[in-house]
DNA sequence: CATGAATGAGTATTCATTCAT
DNA sequence: GATGAATGAATACTCATTCAT
């Protein structure tokens, strides 16, 4: 007979998963997805070896449960940061609008390096997962192209503006990660955005802005 | 009493050597290192389990070992790439030196993308492979910088030269990675080639090319 | 993250120690610590292996456990068999006396002469056996001194004593092990027990007794 | 085809033979057996690790000759001991002789409390190292038995001449032992001896001595 | 529903022994 | 004869998963 992972309903057991997942998300987050073990989730959540089978099926699930959750939370945060600017246009001081992004997602970015390489590392292992990521990735960037567009800001074509959100994506990672967790001298990091500005500010040089 | 590591001087055993690397790193391209048992690299290697630990302290060993050869691998190409190519002068089609770097670099790129965020995974969990990493990484940009001044560019102050090779080596293995394991169409590379120069070319802005 | 070592309070857990102790006994005395596996334990015991790593840190740490445990039964019932004994005089009968001893001591003798002389072979490998040993030694001697100037018996100093001491434990240990696994002839126990207290009682020679 | 163990007959190889037995005796003494790899006995005796088995069968073959040739020296010393002493008598100051005895025998007896107490496990758990060993205890013995009739001491039965000289040896094991091994303080020895002797003396009591 | 003790398949590593050179 | 690299069976230990209480 299958064993039946419980669909949560109740107040309680919602909150026991969320407890499962945050004590996962802590440990992965420090030590990594396989020098974790589900003893150490257990004990982190306080439950029960056993509980973690009654609401995930496997070790993995709960990892992919987790990137689920945690992709949902940056699309959300991403949307939130881009609807909090207002409208470009060419006299939009683009910098400022990037440090506003820049910082918002700092905030936010809460996984470490670690868990953030470990996912790229499971991608390429395990299908599921991929797939999970792709879809949430597809998501995410459907949403910002979305709000790009709606914030007038039009390209030449559709590739470039993916390019444009792709690299967008990607530097503000690299400048979250570069300073969380590479400890660099927080005195570069003004540097660091005016030069990552620059470098997408290139990218909108063929873009047309929204006449006001 | 302590067991001896071999310490390799006859072709035979280099070549071992070598047969043992190129099986851990066929199987932690394809399977990631924690997936990949000591037999199964054994096998791969057509060789038996003792026989790795003649050569290697353990597994992790072989990893280490292997993350070495394979970033001296990359400095030497990286640089050879830079040697590659003549002055740079206010004359110079950047794109197509660009494009030049890239073409050469997606050459001797072999590793997969699951290699290369394993690695940062790893380094985020041992020391001494952060440490291997860093001074390699350390290494190589050194010398990157070195061609850069060389070939007759020179930035505003030495932070503006990191932070242009930083995004140098970081979009170029975001296009390899991008068009090897994403499978992006390759019919936007030309495009995607174009981008990043654009970005590229951005922080060039304030250096100044030596005048012929 | 470290692995837990069960803390036995209840009952079973302390039962299943116990099957795991016993069992480690049962196969130390038959075929010594090395030739005996942990599976073979773990066999014997009717536990799965890792059930043994639950309670115990490794099989060295089996065999620490076990050893503390025969000792202190050892020590336990070596005062015993003192206090069993009322006090000496000149009168006394000490054939008699020895004779209850020795056979006191033979009943409780439980382990074999290989798990004896692996004791003293892995005392002189290991640091933490020597040590434990050694206690528990010390701790023995100390009590069957205290127990022999009970009875009366007073020596012309500290050293005659430990050197009787000594040479009673030894002695004894000699006879049992001889008749026990060394197939002597039982009809010749009488004969090495008188030997035995006429070597002892040479011994007490500068000894004086407690006048009535 | 069974592997040919060679007979030895040329110099170089018996040389050889004695490399590896000596190689063997201070490893097992210093180890032991089962902490000694057949790796570090070959390296010791500057030998490959093959040749070990060109002269023996095994490692428990090493460790057999080596106590076959271990036992045969003791004998031989044990009777030299013997016959440096001459006659007994009445007047025959038995201290002195014990203490001739003792120093002699702590001079040739070279292997360690570990070695010594091994081999009694391994008597246990081999039966043809039992074997051998017992086979040698019982020439030893015979011998010392003839050496101490010659002497003039007749015992009033065989059974008692048997524990006289099992005392004997057994004694001055555990004196060699304890201030070789077990730091006994150097200055107690004489008393260790003179008590030594007592007990033996008395072991003397029935018997009579050779009227001169 | 929850627990956490029990399970045992799976893994890294060692080392006696063999055998090609 | 000698060498020492190669072999692979054996072994201690781990940890995801199950299941009796």
């Amino acid at each position: 007979m299958e064993r039946e992972i419980r669909k949560p309903k109740q107040k309680r057991a919602l909150e026991k998963i969320d407890r499962i997942l945050d004590a996962a998300y802590k440990l992965f987050n420090e030590q990594g997805y396989f020098n974790t073990t589900t003893a150490d989730i257990a004990k982190e959540a306080n439950v029960a070896t056993g509980s973690l089978y009654a609401y995930f099926i496997d070790k993995r699930d709960i990892y992919i449960k987790l990137t689920q959750k945690i992709s949902e939370e940056i699309t959300e945060n991403t949307l939130s940061v881009w609807s909090n600017i207002g409208d470009f246009n060419e006299d939009t001081n683009l910098l400022e609008v990037f440090k506003l992004i820049l910082s918002t997602i700092e905030d936010y970015h809460k996984f470490s390096k670690l868990f953030h390489d470990e996912i790229y590392a499971l991608i390429a292992t395990d299908d599921e997962i991929k797939r999970i990521h792709d879809e949430q990735e597809r998501k995410t960037f459907e949403k910002i192209k979305e709000s790009v567009t709606q914030r007038g800001i039009s390209f030449a074509n559709e590739k470039e503006l993916d390019i444009f959100v792709h690299y967008s994506h990607f530097i503000t990672e690299d400048i979250c990660h570069g300073f969380k967790y590479y400890n660099k001298n927080p005195e570069d990091k003004e540097l660091y955005i005016k030069s990552a500005v620059n470098m997408l500010y290139a990218l909108l040089k063929n873009a047309s802005f929204k006449k006001l």
